[in-house]
DNA sequence: CCCTGATTCGC
DNA sequence: GCGAATCAGG
């Protein structure tokens, strides 16, 4: 397999929307893992987290060794809560048997570690696909959306809602898949069907080809899922 | 073991 | 340029 402009782009979006190489690899066809990423490094794609390489760390931790720090400057404070915060300031020496907070402290301050933070600029860097890097820390928690009071059976997503999925398959109706499975919007066609068959009378006609005569060219017939996806 | 991405290096 | 082999962390 070559990669060919449409190729190309592909792997570009997929990689930019975060897919494993692997993935990638598999969608594509043709090309396995290693290819896949030695494609996107070729193209300046690199840099997304890698499970082996910490996009920052410079090799030694920032010594917290002495706990005085240096000179406060009052004017700005560093920006760089991730570097320091983590690596909490601990020196070894007599670790202060802190007490327990008393449970009761909170009477008197309600807010103490309220997540209102203002917080200095998030750092992040530009890679060089155009994508944000981000520190280990700077996984902001997406929120925990507050728990339902009782569960109701979710509603199909309105660009989907009146498409025919999986479930809704039975011998009535043509289950030509529409889209590409494992995709947001992959249904199947739903027409009644051409009886005695499992799709309808068009795609009846996509499905079985007629036996033509040795040696009469025939324009090959589109594959379902709608596209070429050599596997 | 499995997975991941990064890097190397012969082609 | 390509990608298998290899490395190395999770």
């Amino acid at each position: 397999m070559s990669w060919t402009d449409e190729r190309i782009e592909q792997l570009r979006n997929m990689w930019e929307k975060g897919l494993t190489a692997s993935q990638i690899a598999d969608e594509l066809g043709g090309v396995s893992r290693n290819a896949v990423i030695g494609k996107a490094h070729r193209l300046g794609l690199k840099s997304r987290p890698s499970p082996v390489k910490a996009t920052d760390k410079p090799v030694k931790a920032p010594a917290p060794k002495a706990a005085a720090p240096a000179a406060p400057k009052p004017t700005a404070a560093p920006a760089a809560p991730r570097a320091a915060a983590p690596a909490a300031p601990r020196p070894a020496a007599a670790p202060p048997k802190a007490e327990p907070k008393p449970v009761a402290a909170d009477a008197s301050a309600p807010e103490a570690d309220a997540p209102s933070k203002p917080d200095a600029p998030r750092i992040v860097s530009i890679g060089p696909g155009g994508f944000i890097r981000q520190g280990p820390g700077d996984q902001q928690a997406p929120i925990p959306p507050a728990p339902p009071r009782r569960l109701v059976p979710a509603k199909p997503s309105p660009e989907i809602a009146d498409k025919t999925s999986l479930l809704d398959l039975n011998d009535r109706i043509c289950r030509w898949p529409m889209g590409h499975p494992g995709e947001p919007d992959f249904h199947f066609c739903g027409e009644a069907v051409n009886p005695g068959f499992p799709y309808c009378v068009e795609h009846c006609g996509r499905a079985y080809q007629a036996q033509l005569p040795r040696g009469t060219r025939r324009p090959p017939p589109p594959p379902p899922f709608g596209g070429p996806r050599v596997r």
